[in-house]
DNA sequence: ACCTGAACACCGTTCAAGT
DNA sequence: ACCTGAACACCGTTCAAGT
């Protein structure tokens, strides 16, 4: 008498992303996401082998949503810049899982679909070889390390301050040991990741539409 | 009578650092430090109220180690190369401890130090505030983005396979659908952090020194 | 094929007690 | 001031048993 199966791997998948987002990384346990979707915590066991692999889920259900732009683009650079920019979204809307994706993002299937179209944009350059390797390297660390800043700057992991808070400390510093810090803690202050992320990826840019090294 | 204190927070602050070094970062528990260190778990809470602390004393020890440049520098790209290179270096030697540095090193005061003089550095380019800023922001992401993918990728968690299988792994994808990948896994062959961390940040420095955007 | 409870070896941390 | 053991509320996971 086979019975339907309780709950399904998708199912699985969503309630520990759901809880992540809404708990944070320390909340994702096995009997936390058992107790979530009403089963005992060892019914897990028929879907996922490890909690490793629970863990591979979260991460694969955020890789999933990145949308890769469609174009057409005039340069290369704005492919690039786009193909970047929509990794950089769907990452920053779960900051919780960030370290998770950044260390295990390369297990998925679909990421080597993404990096094989980013790459294919950054092979317009002309790049083959060692030189698309470290422009591709390049470009995924600068947006992976813009994500992980944001994340580990004012937000932090559990800060009590808020960014406002933590700007407000940085330019309370001793001003003859800290000028720069304290300027651009100012400048923080106006600022916006969407507007770091542009500078940022144009300054990479604007170094990989130069001819030569 | 008062007794010589057991242990001290330095002893602890090594005794943490060696044990993540050696045996990774879930090795890293109360419990285990406390026996390394030959006494029962709650005397730790006599050094740091909390584990996030015990977290913190491993990080600092890694940002401690960062030897910055003395110079003098012709100039300032070939500074802020060098700075740039000490933190990758002192970050790598400690793989292990990355996803840890990654999100707490912003709550330490030597890394204020070293961002102040990377920000020395910077303004030489003549950018103050926002594109000071952001200027900052593009080359420490880059640096700690380079140093995560090296951790993330060939090497990650607890893969089984070794570097040079996983890029077999790559080479042997169809190749209609992945010729690109297929390509930089082939240079990957040849290639080392140092000399893609080299080419991508002399990238970005391109980009820094241009003159406008 | 899928679910479950009991049990084991771990955690961090509180508390009350020792010197 | 510093150390400690017992206890509590958690973990992931193995195993044997159920349907």
């Amino acid at each position: 008498m086979a019975r339907p199966p309780k709950i399904t791997r998708l199912a699985l998948q969503q309630v520990a992303l759901a809880l992540v987002d809404r708990s944070g990384l320390e909340a994702l346990s096995m009997r936390a996401v058992a107790a979530e979707l009403g089963t005992a915590p060892m019914t897990l066991y028929n879907y996922v082998s490890d909690r490793e692999e629970l863990l591979l889920l979260v991460v694969q259900a955020v890789v999933a949503e990145v949308k890769l732009p469609t174009g057409p683009f005039e340069h290369w650079c704005d492919e690039v810049k786009a193909i970047a920019h929509a990794s950089w979204m769907a990452v920053r809307a779960h900051p919780y899982v960030i370290p998770l994706i950044l260390t295990r993002r390369s297990r998925s299937p679909e990421v080597m679909r993404q990096a094989e179209t980013l790459l294919r944009a950054l092979a317009k350059s002309g790049r083959r070889g060692h030189d698309l390797l470290c422009a591709f390297r390049s470009v995924t660390s600068l947006v992976m390390g813009l994500a992980q800043a944001e994340l580990a700057g004012p937000l932090a992991l559990r800060a009590q301050e808020s960014a406002d808070d933590t700007i407000a400390r940085f330019r309370s510093l001793p001003r003859d040991q800290f000028p720069w810090l304290i300027d651009i803690a100012g400048a923080a202050l106006t600022s916006s990741p969407e507007s770091e992320f542009h500078a940022a990826m144009d300054l990479l840019l604007s170094g990989l539409s130069q001819p030569e090294a």
